[in-house]
Order: C-alpha cells, then structure tokens, then sequence
DNA sequence: CTATCTTATGAACAAATATTCATGTTATAA
DNA sequence: TTATAACATGAATATTTGTTCATAAGATAG
C-alpha cells in the first residue's frame, strides 16, 4: 500500500545519503579513484600514494569497508581493498561531469 | 606544468568533496528533489511538505544556498528557491541508477 | 623464538554538522 | 499603525566526523 511505498522512499533516500556521506571527503574520494584504476590495493600501497599517515588511511578504509563500499581479500601480510561496486566511483565521474565544478 | 595540474586534481577533488558534503543529508536530498521537479518553491511549501521546523529548513537551505547549489527569487514576502544547476539533481539519480541502494 | 613488516584498534582530542529555541526582520494587509 | 505571515538569524547544545598517537595483533622471514 501507500504507506509502504512512502517508507520504502525514506529509506532510499537515508541509505543514498548514507553513501554520499562516505564518498563525500577528499581522502575518501582518492582512495575511491585509486582503487578504481587499480582493481585491488594494499594499504601501504595506498597511503603512501596519499602521502598520509597509515592510521588515518586505515580508519577510512574500515570505514568505507564496513559502509559496504569497499572489501578486502588478505594475502599474506597484506590486506588488498577493492571497490564492491564501481557505481561509487560513477558517482564521482558524474560531478566532474557536470558544471558543479566550475 | 605537473606541479599546476597537480594542484588543480587537489581542488577538484576537494570541490567534489565539498558539493557531496552539501547533498549527503536526507532533508537536503528531499529539497533537492522537490526542487528539481517543481523548478521552485517558497519556504513555507518546503517545510510544511517535509513536515519539518521552518527554522531547520531555513537553515538547510541558506546552507546550500551559500554553496551555490541553490539561489532565491524574492517575492512580496515569499522567497523561493530554486535549483542553480540540475547536475546535482542528476548525482541523486546517479546513485539510483546504481545498485549502491540494494 | 624473535624481529620485522603490515594493518587494525581505541582512546583522546579537535573540528565540523545538525537541531532546537527564542527572537528579529521584512513585507503586506487590515 | 498594528497585526500577521514568511523567513532569517544566532546562540546553545547535541551529535557526528576527522585526526593523531600509542599500542596491539597477525603474518612471515630468519
């Protein structure tokens, strides 16, 4: 009925906000294009790119991670993260695609 | 030179950053929406259709507007704003369109 | 085992955001 | 002019985020 439909669009929108929050921070926003060019990335590998500090690179990514945006496969000593949905990094594209950045 | 380039990535990026920031909220993505199927509205039609304080709304909309997502047209006592670029609209849609909502 | 490399964790702190409440401003109508 | 409708403002507060720092945990090499 209607009143579901109504629930169902507030949740649309709280989880669309809820992934716009966790794309919505320049390091964040890095990592997102990094590993959209590069398949998988350990966490090294990525805050040294970013020249940041591993602890701060470490929280994003769990972050990220436990939005469901990205996921990792362990290897060793290395913990590679990976882009569950390149849809985020669309998201990132469709901006530069409009004229918000002008 | 690299260096610019460099330099001008950074404050794209932080623009981009920047303009999710300012639609990564579930009042602000219904404004937009409203905003973008009713090519404007006062504050009151706002407020009242998200059964929301007038106060909070105002806030969120002088909000964007500060960050150029929204503009005002005056009139008599009303005020009503509008979309400045629908491309904002359009990273709503963006994010819809993608299975980041499932 | 011990040393080292890689990553995570958590507390402490800082800073940015969101919300509410009371009040102020502006414009119009009576 | 006074009353009222529409909107803004700003302080106070609450809540959420971001960052740093020190340390812990996991894996592997030697």
């Amino acid at each position: 009925m209607a009143t579901e439909k109504v629930l169902d669009d507030e949740k649309r929108i709280d989880k669309a906000a809820y992934v716009l929050k966790a794309v919505a921070h320049p390091l964040r926003i890095k990592i997102i294009q990094m590993l959209n060019e590069n398949k998988e990335l350990n966490v090294s590998a990525i805050y040294k790119n970013l020249n940041a500090e591993q602890s701060l690179i470490s929280h994003h990514l769990i972050n990220m991670r436990d939005k469901g945006i990205l996921d990792i496969r362990r290897s060793g000593k290395n913990i590679y993260y990976f882009l569950v949905d390149s849809a985020v990094a669309e998201i990132i594209d469709c901006i530069y695609q409009s004229k918000l950045l002008n």
